[in-house]
DNA sequence: CGTTAGTTCATACGTTCGTTTGAATCATAG
DNA sequence: CTATGATTCAAACGAACGTATGAACTAACG
């Protein structure tokens, strides 16, 4: 057993990969590109992971992993203090999209890179790639779900499920174009680094998420008016 | 200038294009794929549009053009309507995304065939696909941003245009998965049409966006507590 | 030391990609 | 009818794709 520099390679494939596929999309990287960022053989992506299709699961699981167990621990502790009562929608979203979001700020996790792939692999068309992140994300969303479920019990459970996915789509979009805001407007946002954008972002995400979910049930279709 | 049947191969191209661009990306679909599926020569994507470039463009350009003139059309009646009082925010959110939604019911305008390929393109990485979505939306965008400053004088224009953005991603993240809706649950949705699909979703999503258009700004930090 | 197992390397395979070409086909105008 | 210009067609182009191969290299073990 030789393990030379072990996950020297292996490490070095899976950034350059994350960051490729976060600028270029999955379809749009190629192998070559994938390897000559990361300074290694061409080969070494097929001997380390067997497949660009592999590759991608990797680079995924590598902070899916981390995130699932963080996010359950997050639940556990709000549910230890909570001793039983149902808790807060804010800590629930804060603790499902908040913990996501910080993440970001996280450069042993991936930082924004891996932030802004993410987002804009919830809406990849490649088939393979959904169906591995539903199977990576259902558990750990299920928990979350089964929580607003308990929070709100006098809200359907189907219209939670639904106000959960446009929550999702939210979050989504806004860490996948977080430097494209051009594509919504031309106001001007001062260059600054990620970690300074995500402190503007997360709160302004949070209270507008919990305002979503709070938001009046559509029977009668805004019977209120505006308001404000 | 024989122009046998005009607009017989090129709306078939443009038909075959937007399917597969919804279902496998602008990356993924190649032009063999278009023209089997178009039943026409493959050299006559490059006739009749001189490039995939362009046809991807000229895609969207056929139902965008109409979109922005119906959200200005019904832009222009609401405030016809109010007679310059400043509209509601109700009215502005409907306005630009409800007349989006109610292009997926319109067969004519590609229903929910580009609705879809209309969100998901959204987070696309192509470089000039974005490019050219930002070009084409600007302007529309911009009218209905300043009516939503008119609509909220108290609310900061930088947090308008930020929820603006949130309301965006809701939305597009909701067209674009519909139908899989198993990405966050396992919840069944029974199998039924486009059309339904839109009536369920569009009431959910309008007062999910206005309860996050409407929520308390993030100044301290969710002073407010819970409620529900 | 030599052996061995893990890793890197240059190179090539077969396929598919977007695009181009020049001849064949078609409908109309003169 | 022939002539004309727009369209369709089969075929091919070079380039880039993901993957496979076998030899070279490296470092620890017996």
């Amino acid at each position: 057993m030789a393990e030379t520099r072990p996950g020297d390679t292996r490490e070095r494939i899976l950034d350059a990969a994350e960051r490729l596929f976060m600028a270029h999309g999955y379809e749009g990287t190629s192998m070559r590109q994938i390897t000559s960022e990361a300074q290694v053989n061409l080969a070494a992506v097929n001997y380390h992971f067997g497949s660009k299709e592999s590759l991608m699961q990797e680079v995924f699981r590598r902070r899916l992993d981390w995130l699932n167990e963080e996010r359950l621990r997050v639940l556990r502790a709000l549910k230890a203090e909570a001793e039983g009562r149902p808790l807060k929608p804010s800590q629930i979203v804060d603790g499902f999209f908040g913990t996501l979001l910080r993440m970001g700020s996280d450069e042993r996790r991936g930082g924004m890179t891996f932030l802004r792939l993410l987002g804009r692999t919830l809406t990849e068309p490649s088939e393979f790639i959904r169906a591995f992140l539903a199977h990576e994300y259902q558990e750990v969303t299920d928990c979350y779900k089964e929580e607003l479920f308990r929070a709100l019990p006098d809200v359907p459970k189907a219209e939670i499920v639904w106000r959960f996915h446009f929550m999702l789509g939210a979050t989504a979009f806004a860490i996948a174009g977080t430097d494209e805001l051009r594509l919504v407007t031309d106001w001007q946002i001062e260059a600054d680094d990620a970690t300074d954008r995500l402190d503007r972002l997360l709160p302004r995400l949070m209270s507008f998420l919990l305002g979503g979910l709070r938001a009046p049930l559509p029977q009668f279709r805004d019977a209120a008016g505006d308001g404000r």
